[in-house]
DNA sequence: GCGTTAAATAACTATCGAGTTAGATGCTTT
DNA sequence: AAAGCATCTAACTCGATAGTTATTTAACGC
């Protein structure tokens, strides 16, 4: 209590530093969207001073969009590592399901920096030079398990890839960024773990009957 | 441009003062969320003096949770002048997908009103005392719906209505809310009124192959 | 037409918050 | 070991912003 602290040696790590305000920023992001976050708790979180966030990334918006574009490529390079070629169609794509939710649920400032960015209507994520790149991968996926599956002749013609794309993103996603006021609307704790194996199971349901030939 | 203004007859009016208030304070929330918006810019917007938002509303999050509580009770009340009791279920079912969506489209603010609120964790939801009444009058339309449909043999049994409340929700706000990070992402732009169509479409045959017994 | 009350306004306060200035100090190179 | 530079810090600016104070004025009952 008495007595000053002893004078830590002040280390000096400039990647550290920008590594440290980068995780600040995406927790202090996450939780209060772009314009609810302050700046001054960024760099208290990071353990940084606050002048080093304007030298490292130029402005709060700038530091936003290198943590929205980090997020999306986390999660692109997640689902690239999912080995589903080795997989028949049907199974290749529960498990695409199952990885998506499990993502959303492990990393759930992933949803928030979405929407914070729709509510921007995405002004940072369009000067991104990667976010291409790494989505055509995602589509790409889905397309061949499609391809795939009509193949094996477990899948019907005709499915659009960006459709089901992002009707299994959906059906997590929303049920996740909505937990707040589902759970008071349905009167029913959403996050309960039985309520959540409930739900993943009514989503790879709904997602293989949307896609397979014959369902019961 | 000279010459002062011909001094307007002050005109009060509680009651439209207070709509006003509400009306302009649903569309600054809806554009900028809770944390974005400003006191002063829906003062303005409303034609009123601040001093009156403090009158009629107390506090800033006082007016939103009032405006949330109308978004909420709102949409529901829609919900039910859709009159599906008259239809076979099947197409009861196709009108609140329909309509759900056609909501959505409508009234984007009820989309960020509720993703603000999601993002403060429901805490002004929480104090609501009518949402519980509406709320339940939506998840009785739909089990009405599921329990007819099983009884004409055209749906299979025990699905459970939230869920499919949920799911039905879910596929429409999902595309809607993030329609700005989608464009870029899949490269095609979701807002385009031929995509919208293919949207609607694709949502109904979702739903619908979740429940239907016999699906092609 | 007079007094009371409710509706409305303008100007203010005190704090917050993004971004800056000026300067100090640890590391590396020669 | 001294220079030179990058890393880091404390203290500041100044506009914005939620909420208030003090005052004015329309409406309504009598």
């Amino acid at each position: 209590m008495t007595g000053s602290a002893p004078q830590k040696p002040r280390i000096r790590d400039a990647e550290a530093t920008q590594k440290r305000i980068m995780v600040a920023a995406k927790k202090e992001f996450a939780k209060s969207g772009l314009g609810g976050s302050r700046v001054d708790d960024i760099a208290e979180r990071a353990k940084a001073n606050k002048r080093m966030i304007y030298h490292y990334f130029e402005s709060k918006e700038t530091l936003f969009q290198r943590v929205l574009e980090e997020a999306y490529t986390d999660i692109r390079m997640a689902e690239q590592k999912l080995e589903l070629d080795h997989l028949d169609a049907k199974s290749a794509l529960e498990k695409l399901v199952r990885f998506t939710w499990k993502y959303y649920l492990d990393n759930p400032e992933f949803i928030t920096l979405v929407n914070s960015e729709n509510l921007h209507k995405a002004k940072h994520l369009k000067k991104s030079e990667v976010i291409h790149v790494v989505s055509r991968r995602l589509v790409d996926m889905v397309s061949s398990i499609l391809r795939r599956g009509v193949e094996e002749g477990v899948f019907r013609e005709n499915v659009d890839p960006v459709q089901l794309n992002i009707t299994i993103a959906a059906i997590g996603y929303y049920y996740l960024t909505n937990r707040y006021t589902g759970s008071i609307v349905f009167e029913r704790d959403l996050m309960a773990p039985e309520a959540l194996t409930d739900r993943i199971a009514f989503n790879i349901e709904t997602i293989l009957r949307l896609v397979c030939k014959v369902s019961d």
